[in-house]
RNA sequence: GCGUCUAUAGCUCAGUUGGUUAGAGCGCUACCUUGACAUGGUAGAGGUCCCCUGUUCGAGUCAGGGUAGACGCACCA
């Protein structure tokens, strides 16, 4: 083996055994255990939040396979619909072209062609990430059978009632020339102005003033509203003003939506470009005046002068032109929340359009009560808060897309106008029994992606055909996903998924933190703190992450910074870390925080642990490799270190899977790193060495230590496996044919996760060997402290041995001398005072280490002094407890024990030291 | 306005139903090339657990109030 661990050696190879094998495939027997990938988009390339959703799926699923059960992740992509259109609208642009220039059926099939050829980018990044989705059945939401799915249910919404066309007014982007969701609007606050502005009564008696942040949208107003109960305006309400500009006789309306303390108590009715006007002009019945087109210019409804202008050119025009007319009594700076598309970052226009809507409610209610019951259960817990608040207020649904990628809506109109919805124009023909000869027209439109991602569930398992995946896999184990889709998509799963089959989509919602940079800012390319988990398990050079974070930005003028920055933070590029050190530290970073800070000092610490378990497995095999490790029979003797060993290790196996029943992914990790690190190569290793070198140590005695060693190896990679894969296998198979394990498994992920035996703890081998450590503990710290080279061999008295110490002493002597690197141990005579030393305890046995020679008379009473020092504040402390009548009455009397043995040990120290320092101090 | 979350070592974070001297990793200091590993070993330094008040024999942990920050929803003429 390389004295180094290397990654980039192992890691391909392995994945593609897996993958040839048909690793990934359910098993077909066992418990069901199902993850549901949540659909990356098509798009998309794997980032940092993909890489940590996906360790923690990965980890689970490799986990419940292992232990036998009938696993399936079901993977696929989502067709996406704006992203995707986007990218190739791109293509079409730098050429020259736009889609229209193609045509609908061209541009669509160019689209596949794009998807083919690179729509494939982020399933191969998830193989590099060692994931193990059943590849067999990875879909895309536009494939055929998902399509049938669509229409299935659309069609079924319909005929319920449940899905209907209206004209409202939606969020519409100007740019991408469609209806946006709610939730693609992201508010943020801006500066702008407040304009105040005079509408004249159109019977001369006066002028009122009204404000507003968009002027542009006044050709629109169809009212002017104030409080019924405004006394400033009764008279009023009732009359007309002369709307400027367009000239246009509109009522003053009296309407509590109106707040009389803002602003002047008067406000400006626009039913179409405003929701609120949108609802006061139902409850009024006015007209409703659109005065843009759908690239958000002035149309033929408005005045002439304005017809043709881009609303933002409208505006200025319109203050000037009010300017003008006197009409114009304010300008005041004002902060606002400004509505932008999420992708496009225009300004998003309320906008009056036809749209297809779902009524939510009815599906809402049986997708509430499976959280409130707990059917359904959110890990951690608090976010069924956050889903119920959304679920009590949820608003109809606006499915339909002005795009042309994606589910073409199944609804046909005739020239009338009228609708028929059906899965094809022949069924719609037959459904509502229509001539042959009517002329029928399909909707332009395509539904918003999240409709078919909302039936992600039971869709990827064959529905609407009846197939055991649907009994088998629905409901699946758990979700893992993000804080910031529970509305888009996982509320909507869980309506769709009751609806269309009873049952719910999963059982548990595990969602997960966000990651962000070593600062906390989200990543993001405008700020190019961007990291790719490929660039940290393959390494890149500073020039090429620079290239990287500088192109293809949105905003080119912050090149400079970013490439300062990056500069700066990682001078010499990254380095490659390899996918299980990545994986290792997205596990180790995954507690309850809602904020994970990703921090690379992490990633290298785990890269290094990989090397310390690379290590630690050259050094068994170089002493089992050609050696006999019992399995061929031969009698074997476990010497308290092996039953040591043995014993904590399955101490860690039991909690490693506490902790994973618990998604407490961190505290997983971390037993596993203490485990490995602190106990299997920190003590385990180095008590071997002694037994394996010592002439008196019998053959039965050396093989039950190769023995242990080959075999508590073997299984520690089995319970790394879900967590780091690569490392696991590549060890495990060279380790496996030494080892007791006789599986033929070809690779360790089908192998078995070792079963947790009670039998194994032992006790008696813990404390022994607590005992050991404590002792050569002592004798490193006095070594350390007091400045004795490391290879210098010392001799050591014992003193005030209990009959146990002795035992232990008789059974580790030898071993002892080799681990605390001792030129002697003998036992201090009863009659023999001992030389001025330093001393160490072990429980009440003291260590003495003859200072003659070796160590300086002030360093040792210095040391001792602190130590002193230390131990009567905890002195003080107890005493201070015991004394105290309250605590003695009434704590509880377990706790009131501990506080006197502890305070029975710490005078007990105390003395020993104070003993020490007076003869000391007499030399 | 409503709701959620966070504050613990220089940094990133753990800390279970309140009960040993509050832990880990990274970083820092000193020493060490010993035959698995310098991507290593040994020893060490480092904490007003954001602040105040309360409950309790006992509070990092529970309650109330505050400060600082993050997020979600609603509103904004």
């Amino acid at each position: 083996m390389e004295k180094t661990f290397n990654p980039s050696q192992i890691e391909q190879a392995c994945y593609q055994h897996w993958e040839n094998k048909g690793m990934f495939r359910p098993s077909g027997h066992g418990e069901p255990y199902c993850i549901l990938l949540p659909p990356p988009n098509v798009t998309g390339s794997l980032h940092m939040g993909h890489a940590f959703q996906h360790t923690i799926m990965d980890a689970l699923i490799r986990y419940h396979r292992m232990k036998g059960d009938n696993t399936l992740w079901q993977c696929g992509t989502d067709h996406a619909g704006i992203a995707t259109q986007m990218v190739v609208e791109r293509q079409l642009n730098a050429k020259g072209q736009t889609r229209h220039d193609l045509g609908r059926d061209k541009f669509v099939e160019r689209i596949w062609e794009w998807k083919e050829e690179s729509g494939g980018n982020i399933t191969q990044q998830m193989r590099r990430l060692g994931t193990s989705p059943d590849w067999e059945r990875e879909v895309f939401t536009m494939d055929e059978n998902l399509s049938e799915a669509v229409q299935e249910v659309f069609v079924q919404l319909y005929d319920e009632g449940l899905i209907y066309r209206g004209k409202r007014l939606v969020n519409w982007d100007p740019v991408l020339l469609t209806a946006v969701s709610d939730l693609e609007v992201v508010n943020e606050e801006e500066d702008g102005h407040m304009w105040h502005m005079r509408y004249p009564l159109s019977d001369g008696s006066g002028a009122i003033v009204v404000a507003t942040t968009r002027p542009e949208t006044m050709l629109g107003d169809t009212a002017v509203a104030v409080h019924p109960e405004d006394e400033r305006y009764q008279d009023i309400i009732g009359k007309t003003i002369t709307l400027p500009l367009s000239q246009r006789q509109i009522p003053i309306i009296a309407d509590d939506y109106v707040d009389p303390e803002f602003g002047t108590g008067c406000v400006k009715i626009t039913p179409a470009h405003d929701f609120n006007d949108y609802d006061m002009g139902k409850r009024h019945n006015l007209p409703m005046i659109n005065v843009f087109t759908d690239d958000a210019k002035i149309n033929d409804d408005a005045p002439e002068a304005y017809r043709g202008l881009d609303r933002f050119e409208a505006r200025e025009r319109i203050v000037e032109d009010l300017k003008a007319l006197d009409l114009l009594v304010d300008i005041k700076p004002h902060k606002l929340k400004v509505p932008r598309g999420d992708r496009t970052g225009v300004v998003i226009e309320p906008y009056l359009t036809n749209q297809w809507y779902v009524a939510v409610e009815s599906l809402a209610k049986p997708a509430i009560d499976a959280v409130e019951s707990g059917e359904i259960r959110f890990v951690p817990e608090n976010w069924n808060k956050t889903y119920f608040q959304w679920m009590h207020n949820i608003q109809d649904w606006c499915i339909s897309r002005q795009l042309w990628w994606g589910h073409r809506i199944p609804a046909w109109f005739d020239e009338n106008g009228k609708v028929y919805v059906g899965k094809s124009e022949q069924q719609v023909r037959e459904k509502y029994a229509l001539s042959d000869d009517l002329p029928l027209k399909q909707d332009e439109d395509v539904l918003d992606t999240w409709f078919s991602s909302a039936l992600w569930p039971f869709a990827t398992m064959g529905w609407p055909k009846e197939t055991p995946e649907l009994e088998t896999f629905v409901p699946s184990s758990v979700l893992v996903t993000g804080f910031d889709i529970i509305f888009f998509w996982v509320a909507r799963m869980i309506m769709m998924t009751k609806k269309f089959t009873g049952k719910i989509p999963f059982k548990e919602i595990y969602i997960t933190g966000l990651i962000r940079d070593e600062n906390g800012d989200k990543m993001s390319k405008s700020k190019g703190n961007v990291l790719d988990p490929i660039d940290l398990i393959d390494g890149i050079g500073l020039d090429a992450l620079i290239e990287k974070r500088t192109t293809g930005m949105m905003q080119p003028q912050l090149a400079d910074k970013i490439t300062k920055q990056t500069r700066k933070q990682f001078p010499e590029g990254i380095n490659a870390y390899g996918t299980d050190a990545l994986r290792f530290t997205f596990a180790a970073m995954a507690s309850t925080s809602r904020d994970i800070n990703f921090d690379m000092s992490r990633v290298e610490g785990y890269r290094n642990f990989c090397n310390k378990i690379w290590n630690a497995t050259r050094f068994v095999l170089m002493n089992t490799e050609d050696f006999d490790t019992g399995n061929a029979g031969g009698e074997r003797i476990l010497s308290p270190f092996d039953r040591w060993i043995w014993s904590r290790f399955e101490r860690a196996v039991a909690q490693f899977e506490s902790h994973l029943a618990d998604y407490r992914f961190d505290l997983a990790a971390q037993t596993l790193y203490e485990f490995t690190w602190n106990q299997f190569c920190d003590w385990y290793l180095e008590l071997s060495k002694p037994i394996l070198n010592s002439d008196s140590a019998n053959d039965a005695e050396k093989r039950g230590t190769r023995h242990t060693l080959i075999n508590v190896l073997e299984q520690l990679m089995r319970v790394l496996h879900p967590i780091m894969p690569f490392i696991s296998d590549e060890i495990w198979q060279r380790v496996k044919p030494l080892s007791a394990n006789f599986t033929d498994a070809a690779s360790i992920m089908v192998d078995v996760f070792p079963q947790f035996e009670t039998s194994v703890i032992d006790e008696q081998a813990e404390a022994d060997i607590e005992w050991v450590k404590a002792f050569v503990i002592g004798i490193r710290n006095i070594r350390g402290e007091m400045d004795i080279a490391p290879s210098k061999r010392l001799p050591v008295l014992l003193n005030n041995l209990s009959e146990q110490d002795k035992t232990r002493l008789r059974n580790t002597q030898e071993y002892l001398l080799m681990l605390a690197k001792l030129e002697s141990i003998d036992i201090l005579d009863e009659e023999s005072t001992a030389p001025a030393s330093a001393t160490a305890l072990v429980g009440e046995m003291e260590i003495l280490i003859p200072m003659a020679g070796l160590i300086d008379k002030e360093a040792e009473l210095a040391r001792l002094a602190k130590a002193a020092e230390k131990l009567e504040k905890e002195l003080a402390r107890t005493e201070g407890k015991l004394n105290n009548q309250n605590f003695v009455s009434k704590a509880p009397s377990e706790v009131i024990d501990k506080e006197k043995a502890k305070l029975e040990d710490a005078q007990m120290q105390l003395k020993k030291l104070q003993e020490q320092q007076q003869q000391i101090e007499a030399l």
